[in-house]
DNA sequence: TCCCGGTACCGAAACGTTTCGGTACTTGTC
DNA sequence: GACAAGTACCGAAACGTTTCGGTACCGGGA
């Protein structure tokens, strides 16, 4: 464990004061050429990377965002949006010198500690706020405390910058290839209508039914996990086999990949074959969902994406912070598209 | 956002100088009870928080520690590993005051400048090495940068502090399940040979095999993932259907659970039931393997508890780094069980 | 009475940067 | 040739802690 080589090495190798050092090494003006090459060449030699320590005291700044997610081993283990997420939000950290730390809360209210003790000890310059509910408390949290925020998935009126990936688009194309392909009778598995984007998978659900001119058809509550969908199926059956139901939903629009996959597991169980007695399309586009057979008809999000520009928001929030509060634009990446597999197919012919 | 509360404001309202509020504070002797109550009154007062930017510089430590994972998204996506060993993480750190910083690199390069620019700008006082390969260019890394470091499931060579969970007891209880139903013609589905516990995994199993007294079976190369376990099907069963195959392996020990659901849906769909015709086994215990159909027979695994302990001996490691390289003891958890569900049965009748 | 050891407390240095005000020197202008 | 303006560079303060050496005081022993 050699001494760390300083500012002030460098400086006395290049024969000059340590102001110099750092203004010829920060690109500021006031240091002639040459002067600047020497310093530059003196850093080289010795090998001096700047302390991050000495940094963030003298610019208070930590350097680093925070994210935290739910401890429910479940979130990490199988929801497949933090995994690249996260990926996309370490494109944009990296190069500009900042790094990610993770918190795990179990519980809504922990989680909300953790917040306020990121804060408190100004561990991070800013947070990023995922998996929002509805009135999320975390909203005047990050208010009160003025920590730079921004939301990822956020509903229309989040009144923090956000960054958003329109489900609208991707659920109208899935209600037109229903459509088109002969199914009358719908059903929703939801995800928990507390959060955000539960409920607006929902609306967009019964908004572009509506626009069809369907009828709404069955909504079930589920919880955006396999169990779920097996429950849901259960529900949206009756519990009965398929000779015992002959008029039954046929086009299924499960919330996310992962309990639409449970639901056709179930409904195959029940004697429903997929897709030719019922369609079932997911919501996310995750690996699982190619391989599983019949391959699952989703809608295809783009987490890498949401993350890199919740980043970039993020970072360019933090940077506005001080001087005056200056509003971020919101950013709309690319909405999610359909993209059809084999779990969809044209209706049966019953009535 | 009011000028931060500092340990200046404390020491003005109490009366005292700074150095004894830091004394009481962090309860060290030299200040008497009387004091003492009143510095702690003042710092409650005006909820002093201290500053962890000053402490850092001061101390020389970062309260980091970091964990670089491989920015192929299906990594975190689809690896119930890390979910849970991160949160057996947090639950040591927390309370610790660190916190965890998470890296993704693409490329195993990139994975080590990762670890290089950590170390370079003292971001983290240590780092967690995961997903060992055999003859890991980080170790020579760490070591050369003086980075404590604890290695997760390393090999018995391994030359840093490491914890490890047995492969070798829950692999034995496998073949000895398989033996007590019968089955005589084995086979096994490794990880990639590169990483140790891939390695580790496919010598236990050969070696318990032995110690039963069976025939060593055919080995086929996976890769950890869904697909890997899909193409390992068709190799093991010669791509033939079950009728061209009357003379198959009838017990499959997949390395883990993820390459054994696939290897479960391809076997179903070149004919074989399981486990009528064969049976399967992962490694693992993801939640996922109890919803497939029939329910995952697997090895458990404690990613959380791997996560506690580890994270335990870095923060061990770190805090015996400076006083001379005091040797932290490995530690091994518990070892991994066989957990029998519904994928595993008698052997067929067929010879 | 003198000294000695111990305790309570203080002041200042140290950690490694950035930034700001100031000084010396150079250049251009009348 | 004096003065203003501009540039290159320096020194010191500031960020918020911890730590270390020093001072003042108090009690006890000779």
């Amino acid at each position: 464990m050699p001494p760390r080589v300083t500012i002030v090495d460098v400086a006395a190798r290049a024969g000059v004061a340590i102001s110099s050092v750092s203004s010829a090494l920060n690109n500021r003006p006031g240091v002639s050429d040459d002067t600047r090459k020497r310093i530059l060449e003196a850093a080289e030699d010795l090998g001096f990377v700047p302390s991050l320590r000495g940094r963030s005291l003298s610019a208070k700044r930590a350097f680093a965002v925070g994210l935290v997610v739910h401890r429910d081993p479940y979130v990490l283990e199988s929801d497949p949006f933090f995994g690249s997420f996260i990926g996309g939000i370490e494109t944009v950290l990296d190069p500009r010198g900042y790094a990610l730390i993770l918190q795990m809360g179990s519980e809504r209210v922990e989680t909300l500690d953790r917040y306020r003790s990121l804060a408190a000890n100004r561990r991070v310059d800013g947070v990023f706020l995922n998996e929002l509910g509805v009135d999320d408390p975390r909203i005047p949290l990050v208010q009160e405390l003025g920590l730079p925020a921004v939301g990822v998935n956020a509903g229309p009126a989040f009144p923090l910058p956000a960054v958003r990936q329109d489900h609208g688009r991707g659920i109208a194309e899935l209600v037109d290839h229903f459509v088109t392909l002969g199914h009358r009778r719908f059903a929703h598995v939801s995800g928990p209508h507390e959060f955000i984007h539960g409920h607006q998978r929902r609306r967009a659900w019964g908004d572009a039914l509506a626009a069809a001119g369907m009828e709404p058809g069955v909504v079930v509550e589920g919880d955006f996990t396999y169990e779920g969908g097996v429950s849901a199926a259960d529900r949206v059956f009756g519990g009965g086999s398929r000779e015992a139901r002959p008029v039954h939903p046929t086009a299924v629009f499960c919330s996310n990949d992962l309990s639409a996959i449970g639901f056709m597991a179930r409904a195959s169980e029940l004697g429903f074959r997929v897709p030719e007695d019922v369609s079932v399309a997911g919501y996310d586009g995750i690996e699982l969902g190619t391989y599983v057979r019949p391959a699952l008809t989703t809608i295809r999000t783009n987490p890498r994406l949401i993350g890199r520009e919740a980043a970039r928001m993020l970072l360019d929030a933090i940077d506005a912070c001080p001087e005056g509060t200056r509003r971020i634009p919101d950013v709309d990446v690319d909405p999610a598209h359909l993209l059809v597999r084999s779990s969809t197919g044209p209706a049966p012919l019953q009535d």
